[in-house]
DNA sequence: ATTAGCACTCAATAAGACAGAGTGCTAACA
DNA sequence: TGTTAGCACTCTGTCTTATTGAGTGCTAAT
């Protein structure tokens, strides 16, 4: 383990890495961070943590800046989730800022990752719920023109699900108003992919009026779960990152931003990890390569008690990770808040 | 007017700036371009079309480039409707590329918006359809839990607008779908914006059964088609702009990055113009300063003979007009091809 | 009218000098 | 023995200067 005085001797460099972007010498610790020796000792400490894996040097001379191994170990070891007494102020100012009513939690997560990537200059993701394991609340199935019919989900999140379906042959409104219901009653309260399930068992199969009917909207209604697997992914503040002086290069810059724009590398960097409260994925942690001099924190948000999505930034290694952590955390709480209220209201 | 040689060094210089984006010179001119005069020749025509407002320089002794003067010249002069054989080969390409079923012209846009950015090399826009001008095929009312209902319109385009709407009073289902039924009959093929007028007309105000529930109704309604008006914009490609040597200069990049991510700046370059099949906005013609350095190139596509949306593309002012205008136009007219057959189809 | 020729301008590039911030090592010190 | 002062060395970034190349504009000859 690191003694005492390399510890603050890392915690200087990495404090000041984060705000400076520049690599950090033995003089510079000496002058502006107290630690009473001279700088010739913090010269052999600095080479000390350089052989422990934790400062990296950008060429033989210059000056020290944090691996992927001391930010890590500075997450884990002054990061835990009692520090976060939950900024409540801030907290309420975000539910302030999003009192409208929202209809819908697509739009909602748009702007929350707009009001947090302003907020953090960072570049801000939020990661739609994956419906697929959220409840179903209700299934309307409705009469178009002709051979169409229009079929319609809503689940716990508010999220809508809909889709146009051609048939070959016409089935009668009432028959339909009649199956709506019949699948709303069977179906309510079942996840998406239970309900892939039921469909393939053959629940549905009892023997009822309609039963043609529904024999014939089966393989039509799981392709249209299926297709519900798509993720959206919203990204704000994209060109935040130019702002770092690490991207002043344009080529550097061209490689981050055509990841940050690409969504399905966006979906699956935000998917690829447990479903933590908070997750921090440093630099080569990242599952993509196109990412390693990139930092993911993410937060989860909950309805009914269930992971449903994610929010979070993404940026340049150095960032203030305590500080972040703290401010995501508010802001998925607030999400959880927003979808539980609006399922209390239904409730009462 | 120009004189014939005029004509010929303006068309080399703007020719030559679209390919390279450096400033051309008169000896360059002679090298590439076979005019049968020699170079004091050319630089005096230069010196003329600078003169007449055609030609910059960037520098006392630089070589010219055109001007926006210039590029408004060569679009207007060298590309009439009539040039567009449109390309079918192409258009069938296209076509084969969108062939799944969209269950949603959103999904198609999108999916459209990235395929001509990747065709182009340029940022590509499309502008979802302006909801409040396309006719309604189909409203209904459908009750949800306790006072809420959800409320879902169908327009010609198959875009559905939807929302939850919470009300004081329960209205029983029946009477729910009766209001449907009667909303539907009043209003279809009525657009959006005549709806509110309806309202406002108290066209409905029609006495039958259940005038008391509509009047409930209709101040929701009411907000609900306000909603309506926010357009959606997609934009893909936007890294593409980094490509071009024009934006090596990251504070160039940025300023144009910004505006791109920028949606409110993006639908109101995209909106402040007529409704032309074909519009070209280049540089200072943009409505926003910050885009003088760009030109947007859109084309409208129809749903049922109306103009109801746009698609194009964004970059530098040094563009291939011409060509990036055949096209687009091919986009255009697949999307229009799309939404009519998805509606013959209906028909049928 | 056209063109060859020439002086001049500007941008871009390369080379050299120099300052500044840093390291690592050694020898002296408490 | 751990700490420190001192020094040689390294690398980057910046500033100057020189040079080259592509260009213009003007003038005088064709």
């Amino acid at each position: 383990m690191l003694d005492e005085r390399k510890l603050k001797v890392l915690l200087a460099v990495i404090d000041s890495y984060i705000v400076t972007g520049e690599p950090i010498g033995s003089r510079t610790i000496t002058k502006f961070y107290d630690l009473g020796v001279s700088s010739a000792t913090i010269r052999n400490e600095m080479s000390d943590l350089e052989d422990l894996g934790y400062l990296n040097k950008t060429h033989t001379s210059s000056g020290r800046i944090p691996s992927d191994k001391a930010y890590r170990f500075y997450v884990d070891n002054f990061f835990n989730n009692s520090i976060i007494e939950i900024d409540r102020n801030r907290k309420e100012q975000i539910k302030r800022y999003i009192k409208q009513e929202y209809k819908e939690i697509d739009q909602l997560l748009e702007d929350l990752a707009k009001i947090l990537a302003h907020l953090t200059k960072y570049t801000a993701v939020a990661l739609s719920p994956q419906i697929k394991e959220t409840k179903i609340k209700h299934i309307q199935l409705l009469p178009m023109e002709q051979n169409q019919i229009l079929s319609i989900m809503v689940n716990e999140a508010g999220l809508i699900k809909k889709s146009i379906i051609n048939l070959e042959n016409k089935i009668s409104e009432d028959n339909l108003i009649y199956i709506s219901n019949y699948l709303t009653k069977k179906l309510k309260n079942k996840t998406f992919s239970e309900l892939v399930n039921e469909i393939s068992n053959g629940i549905l199969d009892d023997y009822f009026e309609y039963k043609n009917d529904l024999k014939r909207l089966i393989p039509i209604l799981s392709g249209f779960i299926e297709d519900a697997e798509d993720m959206k992914v919203y990204a704000d503040g994209i060109t935040n990152i130019l702002e770092f002086p690490e991207y002043r290069d344009i080529d550097k810059a061209k490689e981050v931003l055509s990841v940050l724009e690409d969504k399905d590398k966006l979906i699956f960097a935000l998917t690829n990890n447990k479903l933590e409260e908070i997750d921090v994925k440093i630099g080569e942690e990242n599952s993509h390569d196109c990412m390693k001099d990139l930092s993911i924190i993410t937060a989860t948000y909950n309805s009914e008690g269930e992971i449903i999505g994610k929010i979070g930034i993404i940026g340049p290694k150095r960032m203030n990770y305590i500080e972040l952590i703290k401010t995501i955390w508010v802001f998925s709480e607030s999400i959880t808040d927003i979808l539980n209220d609006y399922f209390n209201c239904n409730e009462r």
